[in-house]
DNA sequence: CGGCGCATGTAACTTGTTACATGATTCC
DNA sequence: GGAATCATGTAACAAGTTACATGCGCCG
């Protein structure tokens, strides 16, 4: 069992997915500190199938012949909350921006300077799609148990990504500062 | 060429160094971003010299025999520098800890307390050594051309570590006074 | 009828970690 | 003499990405 098989399985104690939708479900809402390509999505439900934790929903109503959506079995619940309760082991970060950062006396000012505009961007978008995602929990509020847990969440990552763009543009101005001398 | 490579490369433009004192300096001056393994490190090592970008120093006067020094080479540099103007690519983060936030209405709140706490604890660690850099590198400010670019970094980690724990007292907060109720 | 979004899947590859073996030097 | 730290290295494994192949349904 890798994490992978946790998401998957966090994600379908929710609501019946197909793979395709868990991984736009990642992409969008858990983007800021998770990520998951078919690559890893594909053959990890496969395998939760053959562990028997989940299963494929019998709807004999498919529009589209090729789509599988999987629900949760009660031992893949039993699962899921077993690895709730373990410590968090792994945490890991790499942020090449700031090895860059690190060594910028090597190159140009302008350089830099357009990295950095490249990730405060990317940031100020992040920012922008968890602030819809706020907006749309919040106007629906209460109808699932986990909404202020999410809420939580959301907050995580706009504190982050504000932090992200403050230190962006500080350190942007920092380098114009420099430039000019 | 892969990312270690450059990490490498990046550490030795500034001094001549071994595979060991590498690995020490990611863990302690680049840890709230970067992080590497030996099984990356010396591989790598002998990969970049075989390249020929950077060489054993024949240090004569060796203290420890079983010890290989490395310093980079023109070519290293220049491998270096075109590796720093290139755009920024990968940026991955995954924090364990949201995901079990994401679906904690499934445990006890009193668990997810300690998973917070677990969390808060690492990240003040992390706030302390990095203010040991600062003060330390304060210290000696100017004697060399990078430090206002490294404490650049020191800031970064600096702000978003206060974010992490700040908002982890906050969730731990908000998760007592539903406990109460 | 062409393009896009939905949808599944795999093989090859790259990347990264862990566990282990080995041994010198330093300090108490 | 024993523990800690310095030091190198690899093999096995685990994790993760990318590129590709395939095809349906919908919209304009």
């Amino acid at each position: 069992m890798k994490q992978t098989d946790y998401v998957i399985l966090g994600l379908l104690s929710e609501s019946p997915l197909t793979g395709y939708q868990i991984k736009r479900i990642i992409d969008i809402r858990f983007r800021f500190f998770w990520s998951e390509s078919y690559g890893q999505i594909y053959p990890r439900l496969k395998s939760l199938q053959i562990q028997g934790l989940i299963e494929e929903t019998d709807s004999t109503i498919k529009r589209n012949r090729s789509q599988k959506t999987y629900q949760i079995k009660p031992e893949g619940l039993a699962a899921l909350l077993h690895w709730l309760e373990q410590p968090v082991e792994r945490e890991s970060v790499r942020i090449e921006l700031l090895l860059k950062m690190y060594f910028s006396h090597l190159i140009t000012a302008d350089t830099m300077v357009s990295h950095l505009r490249g990730f405060q961007e990317a940031h100020e978008k992040d920012l922008q799609l968890i602030q819809m995602a706020e907006r749309e929990l919040k106007a629906i509020i209460g109808k699932d148990p986990n909404h202020p847990y999410v809420l939580r969440v959301i907050d995580f990552g706009e504190k982050i990504n504000e932090a992200y763009i403050n230190w962006s543009r500080e350190t942007i101005k920092f380098l114009e500062s420099r430039r000019e001398k």
